[in-house]
DNA sequence: TAGCAAAATACAACCGATTGCAAAAATCAC
DNA sequence: GTGATTTTTGCAATCGGTTGTATTTTGCTA
């Protein structure tokens, strides 16, 4: 910049203004300023620019995926949702600093926070970070959480409704008159609790001719394996499998046909995210889509409100059933 | 930091001496310090320090996804490829800015380089960048480009050998007595023709009792689903697919299936990647595994060598071909 | 053309660390 | 106890922008 000044010969406050684009710099000069700057290739120095002014015009997206966390890196929903905050950071021309930490005792946040790496952030799920946000004090309030909603947050939280999800998957079971289902996943995590308790709903108080069994798995494809051969060579009788991700459908039906069973005749299968593979397998994925897309806008935009000082309230993004073959084709 | 220096009664040279653990200050006047450093929450001012240093800690990894760019932000690869990058970058204190243009004219190459946001850069697939990464002029030496090793390349490259995967794919469709091969895949893409020369070159002098036919698409699904289709409809014969990737595999054999083609019995089908979902479909999914972790590594591993300066050759990562029920089952 | 307001530019402080060098304090040898 | 050395600490410049305020220039009116 001191170089483009000597260049112009102009003061470097004035290029300063200039590249900015501030009026109070005379057209000419700005024209000529931003002339030499696109011939000289000049680029203005975020290191300095941020410390000026106290930003870093970042935004960090932390996903936990280390054993505890019962996250699974490996499965697309993660990619989708970095994707969807990825593009909606750039419309607030945020770049987007991602954290994996792959051990309960990193702590990103704080790193990132309080060194004003990244101005503000965005968690994934909320297992086990809990007490981790809270120990973050004022810094907490650039944080925003995707999760299902549960009334012990008192950090603010995006996420899709679970119960609505579980219920459309619920009440499509039953009109394709299916009645012994087996939820997939694992109900300690409050976004599974939640589309578990969807699907409990729709037969409440309903002359009880339905069961629902929990079978228990993290969202490991391989563990949810394991878990239905499991259940395949036990006693139990069902016609129904609602997994919490379609990872883990896959996965079930992977077991269900090695086992001889037939999808969706003799038991019908339901995954939760519609990611891309899950209109690509035979049968297709009944499954429900909760608008990633939408959910990373939304977290980005309500981010950028918190920086901004705005208070903002939880948000639940909408949710639909995707029917496909492994609930009513064969 | 002052604050610090105020708490501890000396200069806050010494406090940043002491938080660095510099050898310069006593070892009391360092414990007493960090003591309070500690106590108050204190995290070194990373805006500040990344203008000093003239350094940001921060690599970037720019991922091309708009149409043109042939690659389909939705494949399961770059969600593999994004993790071993982050955590190797992580075993150097590097944090990882992703960056996902979605159209050819954005130029965050330039931006995150020239600016200083990113200490270097790491480009996921050369298709359309070429022309780019040459204007990058001396901040081209901070760059690694993950593709397949091409002659025209004067910019460091760090890639599988797709040859060899190619090689080893025919080797296996040629043990198994698969002659008529269909080819999934634009060759326009180095990668993808290093795969086809590597596939072809198992059957050259060979009495020629062999046909490759190339069915162009691109890594998105949907379509390599309607160019299966339209091939199945045609008259040409064929009893084996080998796609250039995994998800275009997975939506061939269920094109196939609809079609009313069995896999393998009729059709043998081979992907490349080895995402998780190859293992997790029915049948298993035969496939390349280009082990993206110690990609990765070697990408993060490269490109700090760069930027401290020292001369560095491209790299090939081993291919490993993983056998499952897509080729061999039935 | 003088006088005044408005526009344009320059000056200088500041953001919060790091680091070469000078100064002070502590340790050591004799 | 004095002088030389080694440790430890402090001073001040620096990284490269941004921005409040002062100053100069321009344009306008009478």
């Amino acid at each position: 910049m001191s170089g483009l000044a000597k260049l112009s010969g102009v003061d470097i406050s004035t290029v300063s203004r200039a590249l900015n684009d501030s009026p109070l710099v005379n057209g000419k000069t700005k024209d000529h300023i931003l002339k030499l700057a696109h011939e000289t290739g000049y680029a203005i120095n975020a290191r300095a620019r941020n410390l000026r002014k106290q930003s870093s015009q970042t935004l960090g997206i932390v996903i936990p995926v280390y054993p505890g966390s019962q996250q699974n890196l490996s499965d697309p929903f993660f990619l989708e949702m970095i994707a969807a905050v990825s593009q909606a950071a750039a419309k607030f021309d945020y770049d987007l600093i991602i954290n994996l930490p792959n051990s309960p005792s990193e702590i990103a946040e704080r790193r990132l926070l309080l060194s004003g790496k990244a101005d503000g952030l965005i968690v994934i799920g909320q297992a086990g970070r809990i007490e981790r946000l809270r120990s973050l004090g004022d810094a907490a309030d650039r944080v925003v959480v995707w999760g299902g909603m549960i009334e012990a947050a008192d950090y603010t939280l995006v996420g899709s409704d679970n119960f609505e999800g579980g219920r459309l998957v619920g009440e499509h079971l039953k009109n394709i008159g299916r009645h012994r289902v087996v939820f997939l996943g694992d109900i300690d995590l409050p976004e599974v609790e939640l589309r578990y308790n969807g699907l409990m709903s729709v037969w409440k108080g309903d002359g009880a001719d339905a069961s629902v069994m929990h079978v228990r798995s993290s969202f490991d494809g391989h563990e949810a394996y394991r878990q239905m051969l499991a259940l395949c060579e036990g006693a139990e009788s069902f016609d129904a499998v609602f997994a919490a991700s379609d990872v883990l459908a896959i996965a079930a039906i992977h077991a269900l046909q090695s086992k001889g069973l037939r999808v969706p005749e003799d038991v019908a299968v339901v995954g939760y995210d519609n990611i891309g593979q899950a209109a690509m397998i035979s049968p297709g994925l009944t499954t429900i889509d909760q608008n990633i897309k939408l959910g990373g806008e939304i977290l980005v935009n309500t981010l950028v409100d918190k920086i901004a000082g705005n208070p903002v309230r939880a948000t639940l993004t909408p949710t639909k059933l995707v029917i496909r073959g492994s609930t009513v084709g064969g």
